[in-house]
DNA sequence: ATCCGTGATGTTTAATATAAACATATATAA
DNA sequence: TTATATATGTTTATATTAAACATCACGGAT
């Protein structure tokens, strides 16, 4: 499978049939690259150069190794450094409210990813989620069983919802569901950006048998497109220490159990 | 969050941090990371050199990236190289029988991931999965809607099965379904090695309008734990150019349609 | 308590890899 | 055809790595 001299390659060509390669063989030296193409070295810096710009490749020292494969989940974990204390503040806080034993609800997003990751010390879990990256975060750990609920990919992140996952929802009950909301205004409405994700969460609140709402403090006396819930109705809204005192207060006039991480 | 000279940490927690602050906040420079920890850049070179060697990091220059994320597609994506060339083959085959339109239906299996990877090129497709590599890999392509079924995800092999799955694919109707079989007899029996997989792949062959097994030529005159399809209901078997012809024309005679790729 | 071996770290230095700068060749459009 | 852009190879300065050696800290044996 070497290519000939005679075959000249184009540079696209050449740059597909590199990464190809990666993701067949595994990691290769630029020296190998520069060989099997019959092309300089430098080229073949250049193409990865270039491959690993566009996160096609990954660079290492003297050739490259492939990266297609975790490219989106980077792409989401990315947004997961914003706010990086508040959420594991958070997350901390979620953790220690479930027992060993439970059926545990996770919302897709990247704090409930972080709750995902301190669920694993906990013993006899199970975990229901809607996310691809919480689901292989939790895939080849033994103890815990980690059900993905069914539904269409969405486009622009990793994580299900459609009809097929409310009626997956329906034959489940969760003791205890965590649910990320991307704004909370102060007559204690949560809020989504999508209004098709909305309408699940809603369902997912509705399943557990305790619901708590997600959400740093950067979120609380904001709006979003749909309103999902009233966390007056939920079992308490989690949020981080930073919280505005004015903005805590207003929630517990309104009927919201706040409960904040700690330092 | 910057460890302090008077915290002299041990080696070995020193790399898991290291690991840590990688999968957190992505590729970090050899440098930053001898600043961080208060060391020299040789002592973080050979750790990340260690770190690299268990797989826990990818070595790049001047730095590391975080591994730990690819790691289970990767042992995955590992069995992928074995009778790589029939499996292409195979997945052309089945890709062409595809007509824009329609609904996919894909088991799990390094040969269905093939396919997948060719169904990309056809237009306005519906593909219906329990494999999570399938997914990822498909996800972020517009022009496909990517469903996958709920269901729980196994320990040892990235997807899904289970009473969810099956009540998942009752309500879907695939146009075609293409199914992976760990053995074929000359009976035309397909098996599989778990019971439980063999179960599902039942119910798949049910749901789908037409359904074809896919199994590479290693994989005729052998059998398997559970013997899940009769091949001569179903609407055929696609395997590669180098089948026997003994194994082939015993295949037709009990009235499997065996339809075998070009080179 | 002292000695000595082990393991971790830092420093120096040679080998190796990269990337910028320039030169050359090839293709593409005016 | 000429002009322009694109791709590639070569040279060279810079950066990175890793081997070799020296030092330090710690723990167990005498």
């Amino acid at each position: 499978m070497i290519e000939h001299a005679s075959t000249a390659l184009s540079p696209s060509v050449r740059r597909d049939r590199i990464v190809q390669m990666l993701d067949r063989e595994g990691e290769q030296s630029v020296e190998s690259l520069a060989d099997h193409f019959q092309v300089s070295g430098m080229t073949i810096r250049r193409d990865l150069h270039d491959l690993a710009g566009d996160g096609k490749v990954i660079r290492t020292h003297g050739g490259a190794t492939p990266a297609a494969r975790i490219s989106f989940e980077y792409r989401f974990l990315d947004r997961a450094r914003e706010h990086a204390a508040e959420k594991r503040q958070i997350a901390e806080t979620a953790a220690s409210m479930v027992e060993p034993g439970q059926a545990v609800l996770l919302d897709s997003g990247t704090t409930t990813l972080e709750i995902a990751r301190r669920l694993r010390r906990i013993e006899r879990l199970t975990i229901i989620t809607t996310s691809l990256p919480i689901a292989s975060e939790l895939f080849g750990h033994e103890p815990i069983d980690t059900i993905l609920l069914g539904g269409q990919l969405r486009k622009d992140s990793p994580d299900l919802l459609g009809g097929l996952t409310e009626q997956g929802l329906e034959l489940l009950r969760p003791d205890i569901a965590f649910i990320g909301a991307d704004a909370v205004d102060l007559n204690g409405f949560a809020y989504n950006r999508s209004a098709q994700l909305g309408r699940l969460l809603t369902c997912m609140g509705k399943a557990a048998e305790r619901t708590y709402a997600v959400a740093d403090h950067s979120k609380i006396n904001q709006r979003e497109l749909m309103r999902f819930a009233d966390l007056s109705q939920w079992d308490g809204l989690i949020t981080d220490s930073d919280i505005d005192e004015k903005h805590c207060k207003g929630l517990i006039d309104t009927g919201v159990q706040v409960i904040r991480g700690a330092i």
